[in-house]
RNA sequence: GGCCCCGUAGCUCAGGUGGAUAGAGCGCGGGAUUCCUAAUCCCGAGGCCACAGGUUCGAGUCCUGUCGGGGCCA
């Protein structure tokens, strides 16, 4: 989505205190040297780190400004750039005209001493912006069990949330049911036909009915629940009502109760049947007609959406008088509106893409404002085994569900897998990578090497609640591998707030596991020399400590970010014991 | 036929507003531990960034077209 782009802030660029000195004294140099009053250096992270802890690249800029070649520029911000007022240690001109910074190492230590006292709100916003969203998510049809694909929307879409409520957004997570149309009769139908059948009859279940195990089972209860004599009693249309309220009730309530265990828990679950109740379906349309957009045609009512870049109109009433579903999604996201929300964030299937354009035109048409609704669109989610593909089938009512899958793998490693990827690409499920507790399952590392950091404060006999260090106790930290982690460490709420913004949780993966890497680096030079470990007595004891426990932290507010739990210890059985069943996973 | 997403190492994927020698994990080859839990770490091999043009001092990145995979709509 054009919205969501234009957001995207580019964790690269850095802003912040860590450079607030820099920037200012940069931005004089450059002045000094020719740049225009309204000129802003940019600094980036260089991909590279061997060339500096920060870049610009404002002499390429200025160059073409200044008509002087780049280097010549770069050398002449970096003659009148004032070191020592700028809090760097060193500096050089390189490549193209590009200017590397290395900061001197007391900043490090400064800002990492701040991580202890933010704790759990580290990496979270310091404000509250003011700002309403709404992520609405999952929304599947209360016709059956939640699958994979709703799987990978919930665990997106439930970080999303999280993510902006870091920054400091209030949010709501909403579920939208639709509850009200032709696929509640469809359900109601089809409860009805086993039900039928229970009894011998010969009926089929209707054409484009749902044919999944679970149909079954919904009729056998609702006959244990009322009676065989009762049902029978009562008249076709109160009996099919009857089956519809029934299996959509249970159906609402399992999906609910798989979310809950997923750890996604949903504030609002909205109705389309109370739109239709409240009447904002019809004041919907009718606002449609007033402002002139729809007419008819061939007796239906259409939408003259093709005037808001949809490349067709729609049909809003159909001839036969019946709405078609995309009235009352549209009445729904006015409904947002009204509730009062600056923003919508709606998390939907790859089968919807083609459904943006119009929501899109319609709601222009009611005068929303163009950047009120945001789509995230998920490509879907194939089931590996072995290398195959696990078929699925919605006809046939073959599927894997998101329940069978957590209770397989478990859910912090479902969570993190569908998290790690970004959602515009079509996933793979690799069940067997999944299952395996070895170093290729990404979730383990870095809840490894949070458990490590536990065992160490338990193995040093300190709490670590009480642990902090002092700037001097710090600048015993002299390894290149102390000073990296360091580093990675301080990046988390600029990591944050690129996620965020990019709507993007697969970052906060990439960056655990970063961190991860660097974690186990740093620790397992002890392993090769005593003196360097984290517990060894020496004048590096408390600023090492400091250190794990600065990591303790970040991992573990990342992991809450991102709905996996952070263990304070990692159990393993003995290789043979590893192994699940494989067999656990039923198609139904 | 129209539209959307994707094409980067054997596999799964990062690569930002165009910028320095294109990265990670897995897999593969080699090495490290009687360890503060090795669920780890270190080294190595492995690339026409699908293809062809264009814009630019500079293109994996932007533009056009072609091919290939997936999806949506008729």
């Amino acid at each position: 989505m054009s919205g969501v782009a234009g957001l995207a802030v580019r964790e690269r660029r850095v802003s912040g205190e860590l450079t607030a000195d820099l920037s200012r004294e940069l931005k004089r140099a450059a002045l000094e040297a020719g740049a225009p009053a309204d000129f802003e250096p940019q600094l980036e992270r260089p991909r590279d780190p061997r060339h500096g802890d920060y870049a610009t690249n404002a002499a390429l800029i200025l160059a073409g400004q200044l008509g002087q070649p780049p280097r010549q520029v770069a050398e002449r911000i970096a003659a009148v750039l004032d070191r020592t007022a700028a809090g760097i240690a060193d500096l050089s001109v390189a490549g193209p005209g590009f200017i590397n910074f290395r900061l001197g190492d007391a900043a490090y230590w400064r800002k990492l001493r701040q991580i202890f006292a933010a704790d759990r709100g580290y990496g979270r916003g310091d404000a509250p912006t003011g700002r309403r969203v709404n992520v609405e998510f999952v929304s599947a049809n209360p016709t059956g069990p939640l699958h994979v694909a709703h799987g990978r929307g919930a665990a997106i879409g439930d970080v999303v949330a999280s993510l902006l409520e870091w920054l400091g957004d209030e949010v709501v997570r909403e579920f939208y049911v639709n509850d009200a149309g032709r696929q509640i009769d469809l359900l109601a139908a089809s409860v009805e036909a086993r039900w039928r059948q229970l009894a011998g009859a010969d009926v089929e279940v209707p054409e484009g009915g749902y044919m999944g195990g679970y149909v079954r089972e919904l009729a056998e209860e609702i006959e244990a629940d009322l009676g065989r004599e009762k049902l029978a009693g009562l008249d076709e249309a109160e009996r099919r009502r009857l089956f519809g309220d029934f299996a959509m009730g249970r159906l609402r309530a399992e999906q609910e109760r798989d979310l809950e265990e997923f750890r996604v828990h949903m504030d609002v679950f909205r109705e389309e049947s109370g739109l239709y109740a409240r009447g904002e379906v019809a004041e919907a349309l009718a606002q449609l007609g007033a402002a002139g957009l729809t007419y008819s045609h061939d007796g239906a009512t259409w939408l003259d959406t093709i005037r808001f870049g949809d490349d067709k109109d729609r049909v809003l009433v159909k001839s036969d008088g019946s709405y078609t579903y995309f009235l009352p999604d549209v009445a729904y996201h006015a409904d947002k509106h009204a509730r009062d929300f600056d923003v919508a964030i709606d998390v939907w299937g790859a089968d919807h893409h083609g459904h943006v354009p119009r929501m899109r035109a319609a709601l222009q048409g009611l005068g929303l404002p163009d950047a009120f609704l945001e789509v995230l669109i998920i490509q879907l989610v194939t089931v590996l085994r072995g290398g195959e593909e696990v078929r699925m089938s919605k006809r046939a009512g073959q599927f894997v569900t998101l329940r069978e899958l957590f209770e397989e793998t478990g859910v912090d490693v479902a969570r993190y897998f569908f998290l790690m990827r970004r959602a515009e690409v079509p996933m793979s499920f690799d069940l067997d990578l999944a299952l395996d507790t070895s170093e290729a399952n990404p979730v383990y590392k870095v809840q490894y090497a949070h458990a490590r950091m536990c065992s160490v404060f338990e193995k040093a006999g300190v709490q670590p609640e009480r642990i902090d260090a002092s700037e001097a106790e710090l600048t015993e930290l002299t390894r290149e591998s102390e000073r990296d982690l360091a580093k990675s460490l301080l990046r988390f709420p600029d990591v944050v707030r690129a996620a965020a913004h990019a709507r993007a949780p697969y970052q906060v993966c990439a960056y655990l596991e970063e961190v991860a890497g660097r974690v186990n680096a740093w620790y397992h030079e002890g392993n090769l020399e005593p003196a360097l470990r984290v517990i060894a007595d020496g004048p590096a004891r408390p600023g090492r400590l400091a250190l794990a426990r600065a990591v303790q932290i970040t991992l573990r507010n990342g992991l809450e970010l991102l709905g996996v739990s952070a263990p304070p210890r990692m159990a393993r059985g003995p290789d043979d014991e590893r192994l699940p069943l494989r067999e656990g996973m039923k198609v139904r």
